[in-house]
DNA sequence: TCTGGGGTCCTAGGACCC
DNA sequence: TCTGGGGTCCTAGGACCC
């Protein structure tokens, strides 16, 4: 048995390089949000000593000078992963899709050279079609595999972009050249706590007993310790794996201190969560808002806190939804606060075929379904927001004084109107 | 001056029940 | 005054991932 996983090479990086091959040889990293961080890096961006998630004003100037700086597009981003992985899933079997730019499969064929021929084959189709650079690691189970990618990327030469890490003796020799942060699910609490009982690589965490490393940390670590030694402990996930949390949530381009601009702002949170959540004819049960101030700011007072509210009838409606998102934020509003950031997060989400319905919303709860679907056809037929619901009125019911509103009982107008 | 967004899983501790 | 044990469920917080 063995895993597979394609990874797609500085994913965002070489999806920008396909819309501009000046961008080719030269370093570039693309920014998240704001501006504010480095979230890709190509490997001229790499060798300046760059790090990733670093925040851009700590990159010195005179290497800033050097680097090309591009805001992301997400939306672009999910479009060519999108494509990158129907070509793999109509070779590969039980392809799980982990993130945007990696996924784990299975092998097709039984006989090591006809796959390793197979897949370089496929790391050569995927560059052609779609133009995106990827690696592929082979290894008996996923934290294996996922060094074995680490490989198959740093030698590109050498494996033709496929490695791989079957043999114990292999295993052994690459093990003891990986840091153990490097391994997946080693962070930098973990690295930290290991460097002081002196263990610094992988092949040192994969001798430790499982026992202590278990009493040391937690089951996680301990089966990303016997992952190393060759067992399999990650659980396979299914192919559509369902959300157990829908979140929306902003760092502001600026610290806000009134209330309203923040109110506004979990408004449009909660309505984006809700909308996810009937595209994934899902319900949600727990409504959650978080509101915090800027943790790297010494000059003003800090404030954060979260609150979560349950619905009574678990559902997708944006009116249910921006209802209770409203409650939760009134609980934890504090005025005389700056902030920074706000979010909204839905959990305890369930099919919406299942919903158990409390004894007085069964009529409520059929026309808020019919009601948030015209609403959500009219939009996706315009493309805009052409039909919006009530709480984006500046002098709405979404006031402090109204918080006491049942779930499922306010009123709803509808503005029909373009959007400017 | 400037520090992302969207997820997962695990653990500890409290409330509550019989 | 003495004041169980075992179980479940929920929540907050922490650590990790890309």
């Amino acid at each position: 048995m063995a895993y597979g996983l394609v990874d797609c090479n500085n994913f965002f990086v070489s999806c920008e390089r396909l819309f501009n091959p000046s961008l080719n040889g030269i370093p570039v990293v693309v920014l998240s949000n704001n501006d504010g961080c480095v979230i890709a890096r190509s490997n001229e961006a790499k060798a300046l000593g760059i790090p990733m998630g670093c925040p851009v004003f700590q990159i010195r100037e005179h290497t800033r000078e050097h680097v090309v700086q591009l805001s992301g597009r997400h939306t672009v981003y999910g479009d060519i992963s999108r494509r990158v992985m129907e070509i793999m899933g109509a070779d590969v079997e039980n392809l799980e899709i982990y993130s945007v730019d990696e996924a784990f499969f299975t092998l097709p064929f039984d006989d090591v050279e006809r796959n390793h021929a197979f897949m370089a084959d496929l790391v050569r189709k995927i560059q052609k079609w779609v133009g995106i650079p990827v690696s592929i690691g082979f290894a008996p189970t996923r934290t294996l595999a996922k060094i074995a990618s680490h490989v198959a990327k740093k030698d590109r030469r050498i494996t033709d972009g496929v490695y791989w890490l079957m043999r114990p003796e292999a295993i052994d020799i690459i093990l003891r050249r990986t840091p153990v942060g490097d391994v997946w699910g080693i962070g930098r609490r973990l690295r930290e706590a290991l460097a002081q009982r002196g263990v610094t690589t992988a092949a040192q965490l994969a001798a430790m007993p499982s026992a202590l490393v278990r009493s040391l940390f937690s089951v996680t670590t301990e089966r990303t310790q016997r992952e190393l030694r060759g067992d399999d402990c990650v659980a396979p996930s299914p192919i559509t794996v369902a959300h157990n949390s829908i979140m929306n949530s902003r760092t502001f381009g600026h610290l806000i201190t009134r209330r309203r601009e923040v109110q506004d702002a979990v408004v449009v949170f909660a309505k984006m969560c809700a909308k996810r959540l009937r595209d994934e004819h899902a319900v949600a049960g727990l409504v959650t808002v978080y509101v915090r101030g800027d943790r790297y700011r010494q000059d003003v007072p800090f404030y954060a806190n979260s609150c979560t509210v349950r619905l009574i009838t678990p559902s997708s409606s944006t009116n249910a939804i921006v209802n209770q998102a409203m409650v939760a934020f009134n609980a934890i509003w504090r005025e005389g606060f700056t902030y920074r950031k706000a979010g909204v997060l839905l959990g305890d989400i369930t099919g919406d075929e299942s919903v158990q319905l409390n004894l007085f919303d069964h009529e409520n709860h059929a026309r808020q379904r019919q009601l948030m679907q015209a609403i959500d056809n009219i939009n996706s037929h315009y493309g805009v927001q052409v039909v919006t619901l009530a709480p984006d009125d500046p002098a709405g019911e979404w006031r402090p004084e109204h918080s006491h509103t049942q779930p499922g009982s306010s009123s709803l107008r509808i503005y029909t109107g373009m959007w400017k």
